[in-house]
RNA sequence: GGGCGCGUAGCUCAGAUGGUUAGAGUGCUUGCUUGACAUGCAAGAGGUCACAGGUUCGAUUCCUGUCGCGCCCACCA
């Protein structure tokens, strides 16, 4: 016993017990008919991850979760997996590559994926260890990647079935197109940022005349694929140029005057440039009226043969050079500052490029309807609630999503075309002969779907799907999503259509969307601003149950959180309590064997009851919030309740019955039996807490566990307490209550007396009733122990002796007597500041209490509540006064 | 331009379906090497619950508006 808590080491104990764990198979789940299924599928962390706060966050409120409701005894599953991340790892892997000066064209295609997939074995398995040093209790049996076989013939599955239903089509549309990863991005997979540039008001000639319109444009280098000019149709200024020709400068190429509804008559001069293949609201007007696309840049950004002169130059170099001679040609009227909104690749950040191609969609509007109605219908609900909000206006807007990209590590598009007839097939297999000419000459596409695609279908991919498993049947839906509200839209969502899709159901009930973890500047952290704090750091500083603890104290619903490391260092203080609190306990029950006591023999005091009542309640309330994904109150009433009012209080109490000196006043308890009724409470309320804290904490835990006198094999399969009812106790926790509170006074007077800690004092409590003299009278050993007298008298109505300090507490008044008081005007500016404070509440009770309407309209209760206080404080103030008098007659 | 969230102690944050003496951690002040713990113990100071209206017997809590902060969405080129 002393050896095992002799001093504690979060890092041995961490890796030893996390070793237990895995030996004794207790992450694994089976199929089980006769329990319920809790399960929860990872957020798959990128392979080329590498663990962050946001990780820290999300794996321990789902470690917290999983470990509640295996204790709960459900039968869960927490499916671990990584994700392949199609552009980050493919960027990751090239500038790895690049470092030994090579790129991915000098390998070509399948030499890159090969060494892709050799970067993978070696390195992907980071995030994996990083996950089980927090202690992540996942069924690593059951690891999936996004691109293992299983998956794969999932994800090719998912796409022939949407081809052939029409869902999946191929089309030449404006797409959002990264210059740098050279590939196609989906809407949402670019950030928007206000940036600082110009607006540039150029004159457009019209054919023939000497007139000209002057354009507003803040990309003036893609005036080499304009196509048109347009005004609003209801636009009196411009009306009479419609139907003219204008001559687009420097390209000379003509070009007609348009009108469409799409043009802000308020914007720069209500004039615009229509250039259909660079930008999306020109193309869409492109197609309303007709007009031919003209792309005039490169898919790496730089110009092509249509802009002439300009060939080869980046679009910004363009941009400069076309100005200056714009500028000399006249073209020119002013430069305008302007902010606005430009597109950036979210993976690399370089600007992206409004892009004409032949790309890869999904028709969304089909499978966004059921996803609608099953968050509408309650099926899926949102933990905190407001987030559907954010769910409803993307999915009511739904655009149909790109899905094909221009990079190579990814699942390869199933779908290979005809050279001969350019018959388009899609298939699970490799094609070689075409169905419909019979030719032989056949390629397969070289786009890869957008990692979000197959991302969509981790819920089910996972458990086994297409195949029927057992799994899949048991374990899906999935009972909880936990993850950030960033990928609302990439994940959250894309999961709940395809879900709905091929399983026919929600892939999970509740979606519990955590806070974004900021530092104390309140900027999101990241490796780029250099203000992360590394969660692996703080694990070697603190260990990982206080970062555990932590996190879990601060994930309050609806708002992000702020961390800042002593915080951390905070709880981590707490770890240290509970281990000192532990070792104390545990010390003193080495001759103590829970299984030979007879729990009706025992004979439990004032603080045993109160103890077990509050256990009681504590454990009530962290079921209630860890239902409800209250986290941070979890944490919060158990660290309450362990520190200040186990440690604090009833470790205190139970010493002088543990040491055997037994009470000051005779108490009906003969010492041995009150030593070993706190040796019972100590262990059984010990004992609770502690699989009370096990889910956030695993660690520390289960290494007190096995301290403990006659304990299992395993906290981690301990049953959760459950809430004894007789155990409740309100009379006993309103007694303790007003011993605390009288106590506390003493002390307080004492500290204000600068009276010495070690000396004893003697007190005499005036008491107006008999019921309060006894709840006293018996329970004095604890006022004697922690207020440190020597000596105390419980007397109903007796005067004020000499040379003491007075208390009031209620109605009780405790005198201490002292050979002399060092400082009595002090002590009167005491008492006045309390009947203040007391006639101020007063005056507030009296006037309330006297109003007609609030007597005809409030509740009874509350009015019966203000009636008790209103005497209480009458008391009170009656107390104070005497005491007041008393001291100005000294 | 829409939408959402947030302004509570010096700092970081809880909380109340409307009635509490408005809480915690940290910081601060004072006193303690108390036989588990100085990563500790005890005591204390510190708040017009952003501001202004409204509803109500009663608002810090509900409603409206204002100001401040943050985020998301949106084709003003």
């Amino acid at each position: 016993m002393e050896e095992i808590f002799a001093k504690y080491t979060p890092k041995e104990i961490e890796a030893k017990w996390y070793k237990f764990w895995l030996s004794k198979n207790y992450f694994r789940s089976e199929v089980s008919t006769t329990k319920q299924s809790f399960s929860i599928v990872i957020p798959p962390p990128n392979v080329t991850g590498f663990l962050h706060m946001g990780h820290a966050l999300n794996t321990t409120l789902q470690d917290v979760l999983i470990r509640y409701k295996r204790m709960q005894g459900f039968n869960t599953l927490w499916l671990p997996g990584t994700d392949h991340a199609g552009i980050a790892t493919q960027n990751v892997v090239e500038k790895y590559l690049a470092k030994k000066g090579v790129t991915r064209n000098d390998l070509g295609r399948e030499k890159f994926i090969e060494r892709v997939w050799e970067w993978k074995e070696k390195y992907g398995d980071t995030i994996i260890t990083q996950l089980k040093g927090l202690g992540a209790s996942c069924d690593w049996s059951k690891l999936r990647f996004t691109m293992d076989d299983g998956f794969s013939t999932a994800v090719r599955e998912v796409f022939i079935r949407l081809y052939n239903e029409g869902l999946i089509y191929r089309n030449n549309y404006i797409i959002n197109w990264c210059p740098r990863c050279q590939t196609a991005l989906s809407d949402i997979e670019v950030d928007y940022k206000e940036v600082k540039g110009h607006l540039y008001y150029i004159k457009y000639p019209v054919k023939n005349s000497k007139e000209y319109v002057v354009v507003a444009t803040t990309r003036p280098e893609t005036m080499f694929g304009d196509t048109a000019v347009a005004i609003h149709p209801d636009d009196n200024r411009y009306l009479k140029f419609l139907g003219k020709t204008i001559i687009l400068p420097i390209a000379k190429r003509e070009i007609p005057v348009i009108s469409d509804s799409y043009v802000e008559l308020k914007f720069g001069t209500g004039i615009v440039k229509v250039t259909p293949a660079h930008d999306p609201s020109d193309f869409e007007a492109g197609l309303r009226h007709n007009l031919e696309t003209i792309n005039v840049i490169n898919p790496d950004a730089t110009m092509n043969e249509k802009a002439g002169k300009y060939k080869g130059m980046d679009r910004y170099v363009c941009r400069q050079v076309l100005l200056k001679d714009l500028q000399k040609a006249e073209y020119i009227v002013k430069v305008e500052d302007h902010q606005h909104a430009v597109g950036h690749c979210y993976r690399c950040n370089t600007a992206v490029e409004p892009h004409l191609s032949l790309q890869w969609f999904v028709k969304m509007k089909p499978l966004a309807e059921p996803a609608i109605c099953a968050v509408k219908e309650g099926k899926i609900k949102f933990h905190p609630a407001h987030w559907t909000n954010t769910y409803f206006e993307w999915m009511d807007n739904i655009k149909d999503w790109c899905i094909s990209r221009q990079i190579w590590w990814g699942h390869r598009l199933p779908v290979w075309y005809c050279k001969d007839c350019k018959e388009i097939h899609v298939s699970s297999t490799q094609i070689d002969t075409c169905k419909k000419c019979g030719g032989t000459k056949l390629y397969q596409d070289t786009d890869v779907l957008d990692t979000w695609f197959s991302s969509a279908l981790w819920p089910f991919a996972t458990l086994g799907w297409p195949q029927e498993t057992p799994e899949l049947k048991h374990f899906y839906p999935t009972s909880v999503l936990s993850t950030g509200f960033d990928i609302i839209f990439f994940w959250v969502a894309r999961m709940t259509m395809f879900g709905l899709k091929f399983m026919g159901d929600v892939p999970f009930k509740e979606v519990y969307i955590h806070a974004l973890v900021r530092d104390l500047e309140g900027a999101k952290m990241s490796k780029s601003r250099g203000n992360t704090i590394e969660p692996e750091i703080i694990i070697q500083k603190y260990g990982t149950d206080a970062l555990r603890f932590t996190l879990t104290a601060l994930a309050a619903q609806g708002r992000d959180i702020y961390l800042a490391e002593d915080r951390i260092e905070g709880y981590r203080n707490f770890t240290n309590k509970i281990w000192n609190a532990a070792r104390f306990v545990c010390t003193n029950l080495s001759d103590f064997n829970p299984l030979e006591v007879k729990c009706e023999k025992l004979k439990l005091e004032l603080s045993d009851r109160w103890i077990i009542s509050r256990f009681n309640k504590v454990t009530n309330s962290m079921t209630q919030h860890l239902a409800n994904y209250h986290f941070n109150e979890a944490a919060q009433s158990i660290y309450n309740f362990f520190w200040h009012e186990f440690c604090d209080w009833y470790i205190e109490l139970a010493k002088p019955r543990l040491k055997k000196t037994g009470a000051l006043f005779t108490h009906p308890n003969d010492v041995q039996l009150s030593k070993q009724t706190a040796q019972y409470v100590l262990y059984y309320v010990l004992n609770g807490a502690l699989r009370l804290l096990h889910p956030i904490m695993p660690f520390i835990t289960e290494e007190i566990w096995h301290g403990l006198p006659a304990h299992s094999e395993s906290i981690m399969i301990a049953t959760w307490p459950e809430i004894v009812k007789g155990e409740i106790n309100d009379k006993a926790e309103e007694e303790m209550n007003l011993l605390i509170e009288v106590i506390t006074a003493i002390r307080n007077m004492r500290s204000e007396l600068q009276i010495s800690p070690a000396k004893k004092i003697e007190a005499i409590f005036n008491v107006e009733d008999e019921s309060t003299k006894k709840i006293l009278e018996y329970n004095s050993s604890y006022l004697v122990e922690m207020a440190k007298l020597d000596r105390l008298l419980i007397a109903i109505k007796t005067d004020k002796p000499e040379d003491s300090a007075a208390i009031v507490v209620g109605r009780i008044i405790i005198y201490l007597l002292l050979s002399k008081i060092v400082d009595i005007e002090a002590q009167k500016n005491k008492l006045i500041k309390e009947i203040e404070k007391i006639k101020l509440g007063l005056e507030k009770l009296s006037a309330r209490l006297s109003d007609e309407k609030f007597l005809q309209n409030a509740p009874v209760e509350v009015i019966g509540n203000d009636k008790k206080k209103q005497q209480e404080y009458i008391d009170k103030k009656t107390q104070l006064e005497l005491h007041l008098q008393m001291l100005q007659k000294e």
